[in-house]
DNA sequence: CTCTAATCGAGACGGTACGTCGCGTCTTACG
DNA sequence: CGTAAGACGCGACGTACCGTCTCGATTAGAG
């Protein structure tokens, strides 16, 4: 139960359970905010014993930290070669066409009651990736360049999502390169 | 209750009890997340029988909007002209004095839980001023600009108050000239 | 306001809240069963003040006991002969008739919520005029006959009003004396 | 919760909450009246959570009648004979004899705030038995004759519960056979 | 016919109980 | 004999009503 994801249980059953509830946590979160969702909606959404889910997870805020804890991860991945590349927009492209790819999990992640949620990790996951790429001539702090960068990422794609989802990933793009990467590096 | 605000009620009580009211939500709030506040917290604070909240105000959401919503158009009187100005990065100085001489009450504001309902209702009332500024010669949409802009803005002085109070106003208005507010003029 | 009936208090103003307050309780209590009647709906039917109500009364029960009182010494005085008197039916049936005269007051005071209070200051009232008909003969305990009778009597008049308003005061004056009064003289 | 009592439930837990509530509403029933009687003083009596009362009752009201139910169903099992067999004394003496062998509870039942809805409970389940025992040859209506009878026998009761508690049930089942049960045979 | 006190309306307030909801724990019955 | 179902203790919620209180604004009835 403790550490909830990983340490790849041997039993079936459990993988299962951990799977239906996953799975029904992230409908409810399509259809309902996240400070609403409740421990009983999942799991009778997953046809699951109510108890069960607090063997599994200590409470909806880990869950929704492990659901997102991986789309974190891979976004993440997308994320930092762009600060990292000679040709940034083509990277800010990959990275919207990436999102564009997963377009309603991830309005569901950053236009709800789960996205302060979401920043702060991200933001600490990115935070632990930046001694990897020192930038000593910036004037900026990287504590503050990593926050800022980061959230304004994260702002220009819940805009996207939320208010402008017809545009297409190129103009994302061209929007992050301008304001989160340029402004830093 | 209604419009919870203004309509300046005639009756003493009424504004005796709202101000303790107002005061005690504060003081808790920077003791204590915003989402752990409990109504029957704030009227043990403010010495006011529990059911006394609820007839100036629907829930603690509101307080905070009735709290709040001063403070904001403050801070937002004193951002516009930013974008507006020749000078900008004076009035960037500007603004940052203006919230080290409220230290304390912005750090709960925007550190803390109630962060994400500050940022919305930040980002609203600065849509609504957006139009006086039209800015069509920026290949940026509008809404986006104000996003953007807004939430940098926030995100900056957040970091500030909470990592790295330290700093002298004028540093932190030379990174909100830079990240927040050249993008997008 | 102590003991609320009686002072005849010189000021207007004071019989014209009583009255209203009155005759708004009565109305009510026609629709509306007594616990479930409140000083609110009171007070609003009477057009008159919240806080006025108990400059005059301590709470309902008050207000109860008030307007039963002196209904009850009346329907008293109609009872108390018929266990004195030689030809008890044809008393009987003046009771009956008295109660008929009063059909939706009566009703209201014996069918709803507020009966147990009638009934309880009903026996009360009786018990004080008891000694004056001493009736040593009887092998029933006086207590016990005061509170046969007036139960009894109230009883069946409750029925009557309730469940069996077409039958003719004649026919309940019968079985009155049948059933209350034959067997406790 | 449903229907609250029977369906007998296989959880223990559920039958010893029950009893606990059960047993703590007799308890307090015996020395406070009723009406002022709070879910919460029960629930602290059956040291049992405030919101478990809800899980099993609606509310005070059904408590009673649940726990009055199986009461007023065995007295009223030694009622009925009394009006149908032909020594109706002797049957009138085996119903104060058992009366007085519940003592307290009845006392509880019939002498506080409980009794009103006591009364109409017996009433109403001696309505459903009367049909079984038609007599039409009375000059009294069947349902004068059913509330009459029934709140008589309680009256009495009551009387001697509260009143005359030193008296024997010999004496007062010779008072219930001439007031309540010879009138109407 | 005025002046002065009492009464009035309005409704805020502290308090108490209600009935509901969700959480996280822990017992129970069942497979 | 372990696991899924769900009862439980807890505590916050928002509502309703009570009875007290403080305000002016009237309005009687005594001088």
């Amino acid at each position: 139960m403790q550490s909830a994801r990983r340490l790849a249980s041997t039993d079936l059953r459990i993988a299962r359970t951990r799977t239906a509830l996953h799975d029904a946590f992230l409908a409810l979160l399509v259809e309902t905010p996240f400070e609403q969702l409740t421990v009983k909606a999942v799991t009778a959404r997953a046809k699951t014993g109510y108890a069960t889910f607090f063997r599994h997870y200590h409470g909806l805020d880990q869950l929704l930290a492990d659901v997102a804890a991986e789309e974190i991860d891979q976004l993440l991945a997308q994320t930092i070669p762009v600060f990292d590349t000679a040709d940034s927009l083509r990277s800010c492209e990959a990275l919207c066409d990436y999102v564009a790819g997963k377009h309603s999990l991830w309005r569901s992640l950053l236009t709800g009651g789960a996205w302060p949620r979401v920043r702060e990790e991200f933001v600490a996951k990115a935070h632990d990736l930046v001694p990897a790429m020192e930038r000593p001539e910036s004037r900026i702090p990287p504590s503050l360049a990593v926050v800022f960068a980061t959230s304004a990422v994260l702002d220009i794609l819940a805009w996207w999502l939320r208010d402008a989802s017809d545009r297409p990933p190129s103009e994302i793009a061209a929007y992050i390169n301008t304001l989160a990467v340029s402004p830093v590096v």
